[in-house]
RNA sequence: CGCGGGGUAGAGCAGUUGGCAGCUCGGCGGGCCCAUAACCCGCAGGUCACAGGUUCGAGUCCUGUCCCCGCAA
């Protein structure tokens, strides 16, 4: 490498700082500028909010945009153009990326994304591999084209999967192991030791994005299936349950039991109590319930719950 | 002023028409037992979020403030 790589980095939340973080730090790498999605109103006070990757760059005094649209958006290419930026780096940035800001870029445009491309192709890949029970995900570098994750591969790393991990420890964890390697697999392609190779259409496999609904936890289903569910669905939105026309979130991590150590028939989403825990008969077994919290109350350990709410006790939850 | 729930012992909660501050768990002490997280007896632990008001009397009714949480985004 003997000049820097003007690069334009394009991400928005968390998941992307580390990246940008090692970027930065990554004296052959210059980054140019960051397009993020403007700034949004957060939490109850609906406070006016921007985005984690701007208030990096702004630290670093790195230029930010933030269009509300890319498509067709001459302005923004224009700015883009002036930079003359030899590479785009993707991160999580929520939007899909048109191609004629894709092209803006001489040496291409590289993706991470935390999946075994072309598994997972879409917004929730790492969900995605926890609700499925994989033994293994990982992380894809991939140069990018115009439909979305199916760029050929440049590299990819892989993760073991222990049936632990929820959401947020999968992100955490590829935060930490990913820019490391998008950087050094960056270096080599820019270098030509790299072949892409493209992905195999026939065994791509899409996620959609996650929302509420999908959080809502059937009790019907087998207790692996939620126990599943409440590691993908955390910290966000929270697998969730009603009870008394309140709704209760369930948090990880659960136990699952089988039904045979308990003996008696219970019907689906039937409250009793293991012991002292708190627990729900599912499809098939059932689940001793940690942590939960009713809306309006804090979270609490199961037996706590139960403490104050002794009336849910063989009760169905819906 | 987006909608709603809540603040009472260390924890989780109840508290009726305004009338002695309660329950379960935990803690401490004792007992039972081969033994115990089980069971029995006892003890300690409260500025009822804060301020003001009404009243003979307020956890409870009225006014204001602070804080926590769910929805929404």
């Amino acid at each position: 490498m003997n000049q820097t790589i003007k690069t334009i980095f394009i991400g928005t939340p968390d998941f992307a700082v580390p990246f940008l973080t090692a970027l930065i730090a990554d004296p052959d790498f210059l980054i140019s500028a960051i397009i993020t999605q403007p700034d949004r109103p957060v939490g109850r006070k609906q406070i006016l909010t921007p985005p984690p990757v701007k208030s990096l760059a702004e630290a670093n005094e790195i230029p930010v945009f933030q269009p509300e649209i890319l498509k067709n958006n001459h302005l923004l290419i224009s700015e883009i153009k002036k930079l003359e930026p030899d590479l785009i780096i993707v991160v999580a940035f929520g939007q899909i990326i048109p191609q004629d800001i894709l092209d803006l870029a001489k040496l291409g445009c590289i993706n991470v994304h935390p999946s075994l491309l072309p598994k997972y192709r879409g917004a929730s890949p790492v969900q995605a591999a926890i609700l499925a029970g994989d033994k293994e995900t990982g992380i894809s570098i991939i140069l990018m084209d115009a439909k979305m994750d199916h760029g050929p591969i440049l590299d990819q790393l892989a993760i073991d999967l222990s049936g632990n991990e929820t959401n947020e420890s999968l992100h955490a964890l590829a935060g930490e192991i990913g820019p490391e390697f998008l950087i050094k697999t960056t270096k080599k392609f820019l270098a030509k030791e790299i072949t892409p190779k493209p992905q195999d259409d026939t065994k791509a496999i899409f996620c959609s994005i996650i929302d509420k609904e999908h959080a809502k936890i059937h009790w019907s289903q087998p207790a692996e299936i939620i126990e599943r569910q409440i590691r993908a669905f955390y910290p966000w939105p929270v697998s969730w349950t009603s009870w008394q026309g309140k709704k209760i979130k369930i948090f990880p991590s659960v136990k699952i039991k089988k039904s045979s150590e308990l003996g008696a028939n219970k019907k689906t989403g039937e409250v009793f109590l293991d012991g002292k825990d708190l627990a729900v008969a599912c499809g098939n077994n059932y689940l001793v319930i940690d942590n939960l919290q009713m809306e309006g109350k804090n979270a609490m350990t199961g037996e706590e719950f139960v403490r104050g709410n002794g009336e849910i006790v063989n009760d169905i939850l819906d």
